[in-house]
Parts: C-alpha cells; sequence; structure tokens
DNA sequence: ACCTGAACACCGTTCAAGT
DNA sequence: ACCTGAACACCGTTCAAGT
C-alpha cells in the first residue's frame, strides 16, 4: 500500500519549492501504471505528492499539457529499447515493437495520447529515425512519408486500441473477451456459417499476432514500391 | 436550436410509457453527431428528451449498455452501405470504406466504441461478412482470421484515433494540427535532416490517404499469402 | 409500471486567501 | 513565490418517493 510522501516538517525555504513538473511526472507515470487510468487525476496525484491537488496547476497550465508529456516521456523510453540495425526492414520492426510494448505497459497514457502530437524533443527524435529509416528504402518523399504515416498510424491506433480495451472496467473487459467464444462460437451455423467455420481460430487469435501482421504488410508494401523503383522509376505501379 | 421534445401535457396512461430505448438511441445518435461527446451525457439526453435525467435506467442498465448499442447502430448503417460485388479484394475494400465513413461520421460515439464487441445482430452480419469474404481469397482458417483481424483492426483503430482526434477541444485539434508545419517545419536541419527534408509532404498528407495505404497493404498481404498456397500448399515462407 | 428529484461520490479548474 | 481550500460547473448512478 502506498504512503504518501511527507516531506519533513521542519522543511524551511532553503529547500526550494515542495513541486517540480518532474516529480509530478514521476508520480504520474508511477500511479498510471500500478493503478489504471481512473488512478491518473488532479486529486490523485495530489494526494500522491502530499500537496494540495490544485498546486498542480502551479507546474502545469492543465491536465492535458501533463497527458502530453507523459506521452513524450513514453516515447523516450521506446527510444531506450530500440535496436538501429542495417536493414531497414529490422530497424523498422524494432521501432514499432518497442513502442507496440512501451505503449501496452502505460495504457492509462497511451489511451489518451494515441491520437496526439506531442511536440516534444522524444517524439521528434522517433520521427527523424523513422523519416530516416525509411528514405533508406529507396521511395521518393511523398510515399516515404506516406508509408512513415501508415507504419506511425498502424502502430498508434492498434496500441491506443488494445489500451483502451484493457483501461475497461475488469467486469466489461471479461465480457467483451468472453463474446468471441460464448456469443460468436453459439451462433446458428445456418445464419454464420462462415463464423461458425471459424470459431476457434476467432477465439484464439492474439492481438500481437494481429498487430505483427498488419506491420508486416506495410514493411512488405514499402519494400514492393521500392522494387518497383528500381526497376524503372516510371513505374507507378 | 434544438428544442427539447415536449409531451404534450394532456397525455394519458392510454400512450404507454414516455419514454422508450428506441427514443433514447435516437436521440443519442442526433445529438451524438451534431454536438460531440461531451453532449453525449445522460443528463443532456434527459434534457433532449423532456424527461428527468434518470428515466435513462429503465431502460438502459447503465450508460456502457448505450453505448454498445450505439455502436451497433453504427454498424447496421455500415451495412447499408456495403455494395459486395464478385472481386474479393473490391468488396474488402467496400466494407473497409464504409465502416471508415461511418465512423468519422460519429467520431463520439466511434471514439469509445472502436475497442469494443457490441454483441449485437449488426456486428454479427459484418463479422460473418468479412470473414466470407476473405475465406474466398482460399487461406486456411487460421490465417484468414488472422487477416479479418488484421483488416477489421486496422479499419477500427485507424477510425477510432482519427474519431478521438476530431472529438479535442478545437483548441487543442488546432495545436496538434499545426504542429507539423509549425513544430516541424522549423527544427535545425542539422539534428533533423529527414524531418526538414519532407516538411512539405508531412505536412499535406491526409488522413484517408494513410488508411487506404494500410487497408491496401493488408489486402496485398492477403493476395500473396493466397497466391503462396495456390502455388503449393506446403509453402509457408 | 414508470418517472421524479434529492443525494452520493466523483471530475477539472478558478480564484481569493494565506504564508 | 508557492501552496491552500472553498467554490463552481459538471459527471454517472442509486434509491426512496411520488403518480
Amino acid at each position: 500500500m502506498p504512503t504518501p510522501r511527507i516531506r519533513p516538517s521542519g522543511r524551511g525555504r532553503t529547500d526550494g519549492p515542495a513541486l517540480s513538473a518532474a516529480a509530478i511526472l514521476d508520480a504520474a507515470l508511477e500511479v498510471a501504471e500500478r493503478e489504471g487510468p481512473g488512478a491518473l487525476t488532479v486529486r490523485r496525484l495530489g494526494l500522491e505528492l502530499g500537496v494540495d491537488p490544485t498546486a498542480f496547476y502551479r507546474h502545469f497550465r492543465d491536465k492535458d499539457e501533463l497527458v502530453l508529456a507523459l506521452g513524450d516521456r513514453i516515447i523516450a523510453m521506446t527510444l531506450e529499447k530500440i535496436e538501429p540495425v542495417d536493414d531497414w526492414r529490422a530497424t523498422l520492426r524494432s521501432i514499432a515493437g518497442a513502442a507496440y510494448a512501451m505503449n501496452r505497459r502505460y495504457p492509462a497514457i497511451a489511451s489518451v495520447t494515441f491520437a496526439r502530437v506531442t511536440g516534444g524533443v522524444a517524439e521528434r527524435e522517433i520521427v527523424e529515425m523513422l523519416l530516416s529509416t525509411i528514405a533508406r528504402a529507396g521511395l521518393p518523399p511523398a510515399e516515404t512519408v506516406l508509408y512513415y504515416r501508415a507504419i506511425a498510424d498502424a502502430t498508434l491506433s492498434l496500441t491506443g486500441q488494445a489500451a483502451a480495451f484493457e483501461n475497461l472496467e475488469p467486469s466489461l473487459r471479461a465480457k467483451d473477451e468472453a463474446a468471441w467464444s460464448q456469443i460468436y462460437g453459439a451462433l446458428p451455423e445456418a445464419d454464420y456459417p462462415a463464423i461458425r467455420a471459424h470459431a476457434r481460430e476467432l477465439a484464439e487469435v492474439r492481438e500481437t499476432q494481429v498487430f505483427d501482421a498488419v506491420i508486416t504488410a506495410v514493411i512488405d508494401a514499402i519494400d514492393a514500391r521500392a522494387a518497383a523503383y528500381r526497376a524503372g522509376g516510371d513505374e507507378h505501379d
């Protein structure tokens, strides 16, 4: 059970501010991972840090600013996990995989940042890395950007979807999870032949397999376009 | 300006219940499209229908039940727009495109249902349609299901992402939108050469192009796998 | 049988007041 | 300069009371 950090009562003004943006970020990241999105409230953060809830507003303009800063922290942690290699395909896989893993570790944050631009330094770095990696495939600028967005948006949106699901109340999540066997496994074969023919497989696919399939499809698409350009730049499929 | 429907004051008991689940769904769909996610509250629905807010609970167990019913309504409207054709690729495109368009029309609902299983009749029908369409490509059951999920999750998650973005307060949306030209267009070329080399293209890509690129990539992946199986069922790349 | 309205336990945020 | 605490305008939901 977490005890709120009580600062020493003898603290004088020489100790500096009781609170800092960095301390709030640390607490927010920890409480979000530990207790989910319901705990990521301004009031709860105050409790966690042993200060009045509204002290928060001296360090962030509003909750959105906090959320974007947290999003950039997640990207920063993602960058630490990436292993750039010679092969651009393997590098793309590493970036997408690292982002997927980190966002799933912090679903409470991922579910609110997956449709946002953080504007932070980590975001700039990962965008630069993705763009320069895709550029190595040899596509013209417009297509490099199109497939950068395809990889980035597919990664962010699929992890956002997984995160939103994980953030559900346990009872709702269990209900949705059971639907594939409960509802879809019991449908009349006359009306739903394809569903019945695939009932077992439907209940068994894993979210990560789906993610891999989509990312692989996009990487293969880049490969195919690059091959077409190598065969002759005027071949627009 | 919408006037709340005031029922005639002379209404007697022969008129039946003042409220019905269908009337609530109609009002919710309309208010969600017209005014966005901030308006999709139990209190607001009561106002819109001219009844006490809590009358809602006589027709739905909780707000989640309403949200799932709305999600199924969107799927039902999507089904009406789909044109099944001979070519399974074109049919998949039609389904994905119709779902994308309908979810973007109701971002307030899409942003909360994109990670859910509605369990409704429309959902079953669209799952059956997708599965039977992909099965026509000639993949074994496990891969049919894998690519069904790839198409379905890519469609839902990308529209969920777009919906979440559209649901932002106008000021936040404008800030995020401007980031590509404001922040990413002004980064030092020494540190961010790839971003600077693609600045214009980054500001110009459209969300629908990205969606098309991802869906096309997945359909091409199905095609490639099907071709491999036609060439000899034992070829697992 | 159905609707009402007070109430509960929450949110994010503002602002005057304290030290 | 920084933190506090009352207050405002909201949420979803419960429950006893009305008709």
